[in-house]
DNA sequence: GGCGGTCCTCACGGTTCCCTAACGCCCCGC
DNA sequence: GCGGGGCGTTAGGGAACCGTGAGGACCGCC
């Protein structure tokens, strides 16, 4: 469980580190509004924990600009007790909202209620095709559409591991764009293996094996040379 | 959008069935904690307001009732400003908890923020079923589907321990879904123990134990290595 | 105090997955 | 023709993961 704590307070900030981390939590950090932006972005938090008055970007853009494309749990944090506020906040995007000073096993509480609802239920219209096949990203599930399928079937039955889902993922989330290798790679191996082309021409290969009808001749998961990969649907 | 609203207070009962209304929002309405759950289980609604402090039925055994077979979001309504009292709402499993006197934009707004997540699959009845066997949420029972056992080996009668109900739980849930070892261990045991997979692996087993009919060949409580388990009906 | 039940710890095989290494192929430039 | 880089494919070892059993700590009940 990871969370993004946005937030330029410095005392509040390394209080709130301490205790997230005594209760098992890793903890991302910001400072300010596009420090926050950016690391909701590289970082993939599971929740988002945000001080409105932050320097920089205002706190209400950083929720928009975060909703543009997550739907990750923001709890706002603010001093601010007005209620205008709080629904500018809450109608952007938030979920939360709780105002200083407040009780620290109140926040807890509210964290734990937010990270309750596992991630990804809210994508609902998280169903992909690719050719005859159905993906759905939130329940890690692949059926044929013309019917039988799922997990317990005996002919298609499509089982992905981890690493596959992970890269399958970056394709279907950006369909018919260039992926470059380094790009790949970074995200799903980390920075440091960022030039170990070897891993992707494994895992594509993969891919294409339990995706593509006829894997020898790919017709979604084309090789761009010298570039990287594209994913046409 | 229909709204349980569970309040004996007569006044701000009307208030808030007029704005409510006004919104556009269907307006069910409970006044003690008996009513409510009912209301809760016959009405249907989206969303439920509830006020903790009626007659008759705690208000956190209400939430406690309800969470038993439904996930429909829960918003409290008290008086009590108290940490204590808020932390044992949500954990157990409230969504928000708005301290009276509110101001009425801000309730609007927090309700919104709670049903602009699209409520997840429309639990229809509290009985799942499970292969042969027939499970009651609401009244934590288990019974064969094909009537008495004829044979006098088995007994019948399926009893689960507290710990087993709640990974249970999880999984009739969220049927077909994936469900990360993260998230069931941050649930049933908390964010703390997110890394103790051993738990899991241990209730698994006595879930398949008590379940499956051959525990050894699961069919319902199926494993995807390195991510989770997968419930199928 | 004895006892049954629940929860957790620990240790041991079996399975799955990830990564490493190597080989053949195609395309391209020389 | 020839060499090289990038790509696709296959096989195998090590590590992480999973299923299972035995056993101890704790609690409520008789």
């Amino acid at each position: 469980m990871r969370i993004l704590l946005a937030d330029d307070d410095e005392q509040l900030q390394r209080a709130l580190r301490i205790t997230l981390a005594a209760r098992g939590y890793e903890v991302l950090h910001a400072r300010d509004g596009a420090e926050a932006i950016e690391q909701a972005a590289s970082g993939h938090p599971d929740l988002i924990l945000l001080d409105l008055g932050m320097p920089r970007v205002d706190g209400l853009d950083v929720i928009r600009a975060v909703r543009a494309w997550s739907s990750v749990p923001i709890l706002v944090l603010s001093g601010r007790t007005d209620s205008g506020e709080k629904v500018e906040a809450l109608d952007a995007g938030a979920d939360d909202y709780v105002t200083k000073p407040f009780a620290m096993d109140e926040l807890l509480a509210r964290i734990r209620a937010r990270s309750r609802r596992p991630a990804g239920e809210d994508d609902a219209g998280a169903v992909h095709r690719i050719g005859e096949l159905e993906v759905d990203l939130a329940a890690k599930t692949i059926r044929r559409a013309d019917g039988a399928g799922g997990t317990g079937g005996s002919t298609g039955a499509v089982r992905l591991t981890p690493t596959e889902w992970h890269l399958l993922e970056l394709f279907l989330k950006h369909p018919g764009r260039l992926l470059t290798r380094e790009m790949l790679l970074s995200e799903v191996w980390g920075p440091y293996h960022a030039n170990d082309a070897g891993y992707l021409r494994l895992y594509v290969a993969q891919l294409r094996r339990k995706l593509e009808p006829v894997p020898a001749e790919p017709r979604h998961f084309l090789n761009e040379p010298g570039m990287g990969y594209r994913f046409e649907p």
